[in-house]
RNA sequence: GCCCGAAUGGUGGAAUGGUAGACACGAAGGACUUAAAAUCCUUUGGCCAUUGCGGCUGUGCGGGUUCGAGUCCCGCUUCGGGUACCA
């Protein structure tokens, strides 16, 4: 019976639709389990071959989980908020919804083809109302909450409020934006817009002039993890400095939980030190230099405490406020001008150009324990964002002082034993220290410690913790994102009551800034609030792409759920992900918003989790692998690959969808292209090979392949188990369809052991042993694979299998039955044909239960003994299974006489230990 | 610079420290066919021998541990990814 793959896996997708067979609800009857897949941004251009690579493991994983007898939550939807969608709205002024819808119907399209497990009846976009309105709930409970590092959690603005009424901010411990000491009387006597100044230092979600990264050509700022190297992720435009007043989240407040966290999830070593990395946890210690002849002191942060010995000379960040209350009228000039001059300087230049710059504020500092005076400069090599924007310099030490101190010759005094700093500096932090009064003869890290402690006790400074870490920049100044739930009065920002909620997006009548430079929402009709009768302007920014997508997984426990985010009986049930799968992009931005949002819902009691994903898996990339052609320069001649070094030749990217195991389809190339039409081809073996190589799947390098096309071509199984077959999951690889063949005959085979001629064809004989044996071996098999995530040597298993089967003939349902289930997370339309029609079960497939290995059917012939001599293993012997003890032992004497001749020693004592090992042959 | 990860045939890739190259692609030869497609069979790391059986060599490079190393340890090389004046 031909296996007619279209017919079919339409059949079945219709089928599952119809009888809601992925549909899922909360039973306490069976364990949950909860896959979840990075949501897609739905671009205009569609799916490609390489995204649903992790789908299609999840949805393996899914359904085995399922046969298992778990209740499993595998739901999708749309992160629909982005700046495509924006930017083509202000070329074309078509709605931001409008594309948007458009890109989702196609993106289902898509999806729907390949025959995931998706429950679509939980599907959620972050444009909807319905949705965001839980992000402004969120974003209106972190401007409410403050957080208390006593409690280390975030608790109710409202009871600040009640301790600063009663005894002052002097106690209170928080992760807070630095505020004065005021005392409760100070407090109850101010009004309430000081008040609220006040409380804005203290709140989770908060509002502040800070240093942002605004990008002119996108028109918005951006969060740190949206630049690398001075340009926009998105784009590659150039970014710049500027204070700006925006909303930040205190993400910075959970810096030490977001780093405890890592160590109980189960996440790939390499994504958890990328976010160790990116919250960059540096122990060291802050300390006070006096300024000679003034009363400022300046506070520095150093992981090296041991080197203050060797401190020459003190640098301060050009935007540090010390500047101005250091510098001598003398130097006044020389540091104005140098300031100057790094202002006109963008981040980009500043880091492409490492020159050292500088100037000399006319200042003395004292070091605290030499009591020498050192001066102290102005630099750019140190930023005002992390620490205190001031540094003690040691440049026998650290790389920049150095190169600081031979720019400005300064002195430079070694403190470690032995090393040579004529050249570079010695950086390692390690030695016996010298010139350094009491710390003399001490190890680098003893040093460091006694450092620590004399400090302390000496009242020059104190142990402090340093985080990379920044808060997060919320606003952003576009038009397709989720509006604040925010409203001003009088300039101070409040929060809409939650019964407003939704906050809708308004419409506009163009998609870019205002004239006077506001966001685009200032162009939005009536956009404001009335309260009590009068008028509030809401606020004109928007929020940040990694908004919705920082709680989604907690929606779709509760889709549609008017009065909450989620339940109380939804959460307890689904808890949190045990299995999340995407990409390796989001490992800074994505996956700490959202284990921020996560842990602040947990402080809040709205979830039972603190962490959000239990194990992650990054699917790797899948580049696309480029066809070439080469013409002959100056001429419509195009020569095959293996010929071109006889002429001189451009190559050109060519379709690969007109080119087959590299070979070229002379008439469609000359179909492609009006240019190529009357081209001419110098062939190989008459035929015309392409050259080829890997690069970006895009449409300019014409190596885009379409998930739809493969679906035509050869129907979705082959699709799925063909991207598992081209390599483990996590490594990233080239797209590349020679070799799918291979999988479309392996399902045809496959198909061909429950038919013959033109009917099904299963039989009711009992199985023989060496049918039992495969069967077993492929479900063990197959089984461990999908526990680690092995798939592509899962496919393998299922072609050795049904190779011999095929050669035993075995067409007994014993056997077909199980193999069917066992197939069924990776080709599950031909899995419930097979299981409805060929076996004949009224029920589905994934209704069946995981088949058991036997170990029994997994006798082996033969029996592994590892021979060892005085306790140590010194050869393995390889024996027929069955033997009698006196015959083992008689093979291990026969073995050790053999092995004493080959090396001349004596034995003295033979040990069998019957294990696994391998095969010594006598 | 720092932190990860990788390196195995013409290609994608298999190998709890135990017969390296499973499985698949491609290639070569053959069967069926008027022909093509489809299907099936044989060979396929390299070198040598092919009038047998076979022999030697081989997992980026150099060392080490081990009876035994693609796998573990030390030192390199190259490539990929992340990150950076973070004190």
């Amino acid at each position: 019976m031909e296996y007619n793959f279209r017919e079919l896996e339409k059949k079945w997708q219709a089928w599952w639709r119809a009888s809601a067979t992925y549909r899922v609800e909360i039973d306490k009857s069976r364990p949950k389990f909860y896959v979840l897949d990075m949501f897609p941004y739905p671009s205009g251009a569609g799916l490609h071959v390489g995204h649903p690579l992790g789908y299609i493991a999840s949805d393996i994983y899914s359904r085995y989980k399922r046969l298992n007898g778990f209740n499993v939550l595998h739901p999708m939807g749309y992160d629909a908020y982005g700046l495509p969608a924006e930017q083509y709205a202000i070329q074309t002024g078509q709605h931001p919804a409008v594309t948007t819808e458009k890109n989702i119907t196609r993106y289902r399209e898509q999806l729907d083809k390949i025959g995931f497990s998706y429950d679509w009846s939980r599907e959620i976009r972050t444009c909807d109302p319905e949705y965001y309105k839980w992000t402004q709930w969120a974003f209106i409970q972190m401007f409410n909450h403050w957080y208390c590092l006593r409690a280390n959690a975030a608790r109710p603005i409202a009871q600040l409020v009640q301790i600063f009424s009663e005894q002052g901010n002097r106690r209170v411990k928080a992760a807070c934006t630095e505020t004065p000491l005021f005392t409760a009387e100070e407090w109850n006597s101010w009004n309430e817009r000081r008040q609220q100044e006040v409380l804005m230092n203290y709140r989770i979600a908060y509002l502040a002039d800070l240093k942002v990264n605004w990008c002119p050509a996108l028109g918005t700022v951006l969060a740190n993890d949206e630049v690398s190297e001075g340009l926009s992720v998105r784009g590659g435009h150039p970014v710049e400095q500027r204070v700006m007043r925006q909303w930040s989240l205190r993400v910075s407040a959970y810096a030490q939980r977001l780093l405890d966290g890592l160590d109980r999830l189960d996440w790939s070593e390499s994504l958890k030190e990328t976010q160790r990395n990116w919250i960059g946890r540096s122990e060291g210690a802050e300390m006070k230099f006096r300024v000679a002849g003034s009363d400022v002191e300046l506070e520095i942060f150093t992981t090296r405490a041991d080197t203050v010995f060797g401190v020459t000379f003190m640098v301060l960040a050009p935007e540090s406020e010390y500047v101005a209350r250091v510098t001598t009228p003398e130097h006044k000039a020389e540091v104005d001008a140098y300031l100057e001059q790094v202002k006109r300087r963008t981040e980009r230049e500043r880091i492409a150009d490492r020159r050292v710059t500088g100037a000399f504020t006319g200042a003395y500092a004292i070091n605290p324990l030499t009591e020498k005076q050192i001066p102290i400069y102005v630099s750019d090599y140190v930023l005002a964002g992390y620490g205190t924007g001031a540094i003690m310099a040691v440049p026998a030490h650290d790389s920049r002082d150095y190169a600081f101190a031979r720019h400005f010759s300064l002195p430079v005094i070694p403190l470690i034993e032995g090393c040579d700093v004529s050249e570079e500096s010695y950086d390692a932090k390690e030695g016996k220290v010298i010139n350094s009064g009491f710390l003399n003869g001490l190890e680098v890290k003893e040093a460091i410690a006694a450092m620590k402690k004399y400090i302390e006790e000496k009242g020059i400074g104190c142990v402090k913790v340093n985080y990379r870490l920044r808060d997060a920049i919320f606003s952003r100044q576009r038009y397709w994102g989720e509006p604040f739930p925010v409203y001003y009065k009088e300039g101070m920002p409040y929060m809409l009551d939650e019964s407003r909620l939704p906050l809708m997006l308004p419409e506009i009548d163009k998609y870019l800034p205002t004239e006077t430079g506001e966001p685009p929402l200032g162009r939005a009709k009536g956009w404001s609030v009335n309260i009590d009768g009068k008028e509030y302007p809401l606020e004109l920014n928007t929020m940040p792409g990694f908004a919705g997508s920082s709680a989604y997984y907690l929606r779709y426990m509760d889709p549609h759920n008017p009065d909450a985010l989620v339940s109380r009986e939804a959460d307890d049930y689904w808890q949190n992900v045990d299995l999340y799968i995407g990409g390796t992009e989001h490992a800074t931005g994505h996956l700490i918003y959202s284990r921020f949002w996560n842990k602040f819902l947990y402080d809040l009691g709205i979830v039972c989790e603190d962490e959000p994903y239990r194990k992650l898996i990054n699917q790797g990339m899948i580049q696309g692998r480029s066809n070439f052609v080469y013409r002959v320069i100056g001429t419509n001649t195009f020569v095959s690959c293996g010929l071109k070094g006889q002429y001189e030749t451009q190559p050109i990217h060519v379709d690969v969808n007109i080119v087959s195991n590299d070979i070229l389809d002379i008439e469609k190339f000359r179909a492609w292209s009006p240019d190529y039409a009357d081209a001419e081809f110098i062939l190989e073996d008459g035929k015309y090979i392409c050259g080829w190589a890997v690069e970006k799947m895009s449409k300019s390098m014409y190596n885009v392949v379409n998930p739809d096309d493969i679906v035509e071509r050869y129907g979705a199984d082959t699709l799925r188990l063909y991207e598992m077959f081209l390599g483990p999951l996590e490594q990233s690889k080239p797209w590349d369809t020679n070799g799918i063949d291979g999988v479309h005959r392996f399902l045809k085979k496959f198909w061909g052991l429950y038919s013959s001629g033109e009917s099904f064809s299963v039989s009711d004989e009992g199985p023989t042993a060496a049918e039992m044996k495969t069967l077993h071996k492929t479900i063990k098999k197959i089984t461990w694979d999908i526990e680690n995530f092995s798939f592509n040597t899962s496919v393998s298993a299922f072609m050795i299998c049904t190779n011999e089967l095929g050669a035993m003939k075995c067409n007994k349902r014993a056997v077909l039955e199980p193999l069917a289930v066992l197939i069924a997370p990776f080709a599950p339309h031909m899995a419930e044909e097979l299981w409805q029609c060929a076996l004949g079960h009224t029920s589905s497939v994934c209704d069946a239960a995981w088949p058991a290995c036997e170990e029994k059917y997994l006798v082996e012939d033969t029996v592994k003994y590892p021979v060892s001599f005085n306790g140590k293993v010194r050869f393995t012997l390889e024996l027929a299974a069955g033997l009698s003890k006196e015959e083992i032992e008689k093979a291990v004497l026969a073995a050790e006489q053999t092995q004493r001749q080959l090396d001349g020693k004596e034995p003295k004592k033979v040990i069998v230990v019957p294990g696994k090992i391998v095969n010594f042959v006598i």
